[in-house]
DNA sequence: TTTCAAATAATAGTTTTACTATCATAAATA
DNA sequence: TATTTATGATAGTAAAACTATTATTTGAAA
């Protein structure tokens, strides 16, 4: 028996299942390495067809959209993301490092999780820097908020709220402060690498030096000593 | 004589000078309606030059492509932002009210500023909320950063870490909690209005409260009582 | 083993977007 | 008045974003 993590998609993203067949995973696998290489506006379904030697009238049983694609494999992030969370804080009691855990995890470069197949990690993470945001920052925001498509990211984003509050009960803002830390981590790690002047991390190009400074930040805030 | 506010803008970012004519300030005005009406990945040069009662080919004489007028408009959002900070926190001796003000200014819903003839600077905020990101967050924001389409946003942040240095000198983080500042403003409204559930503001819809928020954030981390 | 349904490949076609080119005309300027 | 310059009108191309049709393969049920 073969243990792998599997992350529970929600259904409306996708028109066929991808887990479900190898042009399936392949779409998955090659979307990710061409929305990794060339950005997510240069990415199209025919170059994406051409890369796996299928047509563009194949992915489109698959998938409706780029968008929707593009949605697709960031919720597979957050919810891969979510179970490292939740593997890593497993047997920790103290709050405040699983809070420091959590800075860490959406902070740091991901190596590729071999368990997952036709998903590299790795990329993914970059694409989340890159277009991350672009899941949610379109005209259509509310329609796919009621059709479930960021829920992924709001359990993570709640998973956080929960650990800001063990650490800190009366603290008021523990929702905007777990979006801020999730978002502030891929931020600063994009103008690291290419609007250096917007941080103080030019020289280095570490992510150790953005958690610092994100540690410092949520600590100070939810005030308890580091 | 009239007293108007011009926004020094850079010259790669257009083949001829919108402000310059009547139709290139017609471009200006209603691309600002239609990027704010229907979202930028909607927005196309025939609907603008249908808007205008122009033509396509009328558009392309001032704007290589969308891309560029978008990154125009941002970039004279922040001209405009910039010089709303220099005057408002221009006899302020107190950098801790300074930060204050610069976080009101970069929080709350603008009004038009009726000196600025073709621009409403209320919608330019809406936009900057829901794409502003879009303008660094591509593949060529290398080349982009190298023609320094994104100065009046560097510019603006330098101004904010310089106050965050008269707050505290010894502060280590001013450009990360600068930049910060910016996208966390704007993120927070979004969320706010759109994911609500990212945040701790969602009965009101207030802009005051994501003040109050990043007030906490920013005094809490630079070590000064509020 | 045959049969049937589902998935895929191959191909073609439509509409829209993004962009270029040409030419006539109107307005500004020298 | 001559001439440059901006604009309008029109046309056209290439690629993107889809939809539709048919033939072939595959795999599971009868």
């Amino acid at each position: 028996m073969k243990l792998a993590v599997q992350i529970k998609m929600n259904p409306s993203l996708y028109l066929r299942d991808p887990e479900q067949s190898e042009l399936g995973k392949n779409i998955i696998k090659h979307s990710i390495q061409l929305i990794h290489d060339n950005g997510f506006e240069a990415f199209t379904f025919k170059k994406l067809a051409e890369s796996i030697g299928s047509t563009e009238a194949g992915v489109y049983r698959y998938f409706e959209n780029k968008h929707k694609l593009l949605v697709y494999i960031i919720s597979w992030y957050w919810g891969w993301i979510q179970f490292q969370l939740n593997y890593q804080t497993n047997n920790i009691k103290d709050p405040s490092i699983k809070l420091k855990k959590v800075i860490t995890l959406l902070s740091k470069n991901v190596e590729d999780d071999i368990t997952t197949g036709h998903v590299d990690e790795a990329l993914l993470h970059q694409i989340l820097i890159s277009e991350g945001s672009k899941a949610f920052l379109t005209n259509h925001v509310g329609k796919d908020n009621k059709q479930q498509f960021f829920q992924p990211y709001k359990d993570l984003c709640n998973a956080v709220v929960k650990i800001i509050q063990e650490c800190n009960p009366t603290y008021k803002y523990p929702h905007s402060l777990a979006s801020t830390i999730i978002e502030t981590a891929h931020l600063q790690n994009f103008f690291m690498n290419h609007l250096p002047s917007l941080t103080d991390f030019s020289k280095s190009k570490d992510e150790s030096e953005i958690i610092k400074y994100l540690e410092e930040l949520v600590f100070n805030s939810i005030r308890i000593k580091i």
